[in-house]
DNA sequence: ATAGTCGGTTCCATTTTGGAACCTGTCAAG
DNA sequence: CTTGACAGGTTCCAAAATGGAACCGACTAT
């Protein structure tokens, strides 16, 4: 499987990683919610390659997830900005950073803490279910093919297993 | 920066990325907590090559995502099962899913469907404050830094943005 | 004896990356 | 008017990672 057919995968995660799913994309929009828009920020503050880093910002452009404004004509000059497709990965960013916290961190701890401006407390992000607000466990989530996919993503006996996934 | 520097970053994302952080990795999960363990059962869902799958493994279980168990003795053969460790990720993963549903499916909707166990509704999952139970919105987090690290890691005029980020 | 299974490893051509140098407008100073 | 700086790239090459296919070793089944 290639790269590029990533993309046409019937798997949102599949689909997803065919924007977010390299190297250094997801660290680049770290450092865009962290507020920083510009090539030359982006740069000094992660140590990417010049090359590199213009190919991942044309790309989450073109894919709707940064945002080119302008913000000097001649020279033109611009930056990129979280769109608010882009936004919403802030979930998944955030749990991959709770992650991190939880099982990377060494003695000293978590490199950064989160306090919840609403309630003033230190937290974490916790991932419930949409409905009845319940933490989601693996093995409470059933999963049903769309239709027009019966049988071809889950294996074959998926309904039977209940253990660890 | 290096791929192995990475994990001696201080960011918890960084960290975590150096464990997941790559194009197979978070399709190899995927497949792990769909109940897949042998080798050649990924080779064959995945499509991807012998060589990277065998090397992503390898990875995964000296991370400590995956356990090698083994399952028969003469020849030995290992499965690879998720550890606490791995099934941590599961809410990682989940909001990666959740962003492809709503942002990459095309009109047909998502390819899956979750149905919460518990609760018996189609549900999403939404990342609320492990504190006061609020949906989180990235305005709303207050990042600190960890006393060590005081004005290494946020950018200069942190403090000042509270737009989009 | 032959074929098949499982979990790899080896080999080579193609891609992607890291690193550094170079280019293009524009402004400001001397 | 020459020089230098700055922002945002592009170009070039060597090194690393990947895709694809063939091969291997220890068994089992026919």
């Amino acid at each position: 499987m290639r790269w590029e057919e990533l993309e046409q995968q019937p798997c949102s995660l599949a689909r997803t990683l065919s924007v977010v799913g390299d190297r250094w994309t997801l660290l680049v929009l770290r450092e865009s919610f962290l507020g920083i828009r510009r090539f030359d920020a982006f740069e000094k503050r992660l140590g990417i390659t010049r090359h590199v880093l213009a190919d991942r910002l044309k790309k989450l452009a073109e894919a709707g997830v940064l945002d080119k404004v302008a913000y000097q004509q001649r020279p033109l000059r611009e930056e990129y900005c979280l769109s608010a497709k882009g936004r919403d990965l802030y979930p998944a960013i955030m749990a991959l950073v709770n992650w991190g916290d939880r099982h990377m961190s060494g003695a000293e701890g978590a490199p950064i803490r989160h306090i919840h401006r609403t309630c003033g407390q230190p937290m974490h992000g916790v991932l419930v279910c949409s409905d009845c607000g319940e933490p989601l466990q693996p093995r409470d989530v059933q999963l049903v093919e769309a239709p027009a996919l019966k049988g071809q993503l889950l294996p074959a006996h998926w309904h039977q297993l209940r253990e660890q996934g």
